[in-house]
DNA sequence: TCTGATCACTGCACTGAGTGTCACCAACGT
DNA sequence: ACGTTGGTGACACTCAGTGCAGTGATCAGA
């Protein structure tokens, strides 16, 4: 009874605002106004269209699934990160790279704080939204690893290493990321991602903390038990001394 | 034209074999056998009880979805490892720890190398088996995470530490166990992990590589900084010798 | 202005996964 | 013999997702 007397859709122009709240918008705006009432699985496709005042087989054809309307955005994110990925220049420090090509989904997420946070409570609570996002997180890692294992792919382990990069990045952004969301937007993305990133560059890339304003990591200690091979003791000299 | 007449079903103890493979095992030989002939989703539930002769019904007693007859003894492997991790002695290396119960999983796939193998090929053609696989995996991650964060997560930045080496060594994990299943079962999957497992233990952990069973935490080296604040060498001081 | 094409949208019917409910039956203890 | 319990099958139902046909609007060109 609704689908018709509503939303009489006229091309005049007669909108006021922007004129490009397609629909989409719309769809979306109503799907989370009924997930936080009621709950993700309370609501059916049927209750989403029949508030937004389109039709049931429209909201197909903007989201392939009732998953997606969850995460409208992240499809063109990923074509951004891959654009971003490749368009690096050849002397680009690779895992520098990745670090800033994760920050772009931080971005995303800054960019609508209350949307965000309303969505991690609802895929904290819904067990099939957990699994989708974690399809789209590997996704984005997947694009990671693969333009890591171009720029080592000669080195030896070169694709093993591209996919434990990869990881780990996505894990210490992962990381800053939910504690952020945790926090419902009040901390600051921005520092933490940073430094959670700044652990993995650390770990994998050349140097460790980018901006080094006071730099912690620059603080190592040594405790050698008596008797420890030397070589042992060496080679911890230098990889240490290999970070800077 | 199968569900009745076929498998009539007696509890006389008749069968001449283990007398228990108990539906469970006949429902996955089923699914198996179907999905590899006509692909999975051309394969229906109905599809399955059907040759399996047995009713819709039971199906979804022994596995709550569909996609769960693909991985029939995950759940068993995810409580092994948990009681794995649950029972490590205070005084192991917690990256030695979490290595070993990853392989706690290759062991699954090894020991039946063509199941493994025909199900890796379902699930690099099918979308919905692969979300459904990182789910799996991520549970494995989330186990090896928490163990990690109760071991380290005094320390600074323990949390996200715990996260990124879970994230690093599955990805080592998963890496070296697809090669093997790419490999068609022939490669020694032993060797591979653990060579890639040795990567991520000597990226995180103390030792370098694994030959060396004897005590590699104890070599640690300082690189300071000229003007570095005293209580920050304290501090770092302080936390090296916590671990032991 | 008429016409044909295209596009976005809707309604409808259908498949298939997953669930709730109930009846049935075998095994078991009393 | 009895009631109980647990595994099972049959049936009906909800809902996600798809295929298809139809409709109205815009726009091209005659």
């Amino acid at each position: 009874m609704s689908s018709s007397s509503a939303a009489p859709r006229r091309g005049d122009g007669s909108d006021t605002a922007g004129a490009r709240p397609p629909m989409r918008e719309a769809l979306v705006a109503a799907a989370f106004r009924l997930f936080l009432e009621r709950g993700y699985e309370q609501t059916t496709v049927d209750d989403i269209v029949a508030l937004a005042g389109v039709g049931r087989r429209s909201f197909f054809r903007y989201f392939p699934s009732k998953e997606d309307v969850v995460f409208p955005d992240h499809e063109r994110c990923l074509a951004d990160m891959k654009a971003f990925l490749d368009s690096s220049p050849e002397d680009a420090d690779p895992v520098r790279r990745v670090c800033d090509a994760a920050r772009l989904v931080v971005r995303l997420y800054a960019e609508n704080p209350a949307f965000s946070v309303q969505r991690y409570d609802l895929t904290k609570k819904v067990p099939g939204l957990r699994a989708y996002e974690l399809s789209v997180v590997w996704r984005y890692e997947r694009a990671l690893a693969q333009y890591l294992r171009g720029r080592l792919g000669g080195r030896r382990d070169g694709s093993m290493r591209a996919d434990v990069i990869a990881a780990a990045v996505v894990a210490a952004h992962n990381n800053a990321l939910r504690s952020w969301l945790r926090s419902k937007g009040q901390d600051d993305v921005g520092a933490a991602v940073d430094h959670a990133l700044g652990y993995a560059q650390s770990t994998f890339g050349g140097l460790p903390v980018p901006p080094l304003p006071e730099g912690p990591e620059d603080v190592v200690v040594v405790v050698s038990r008596r008797g420890t091979p030397l070589w042992q003791v060496v080679r911890e000299v230098e990889t240490a001394f290999a970070r800077d």
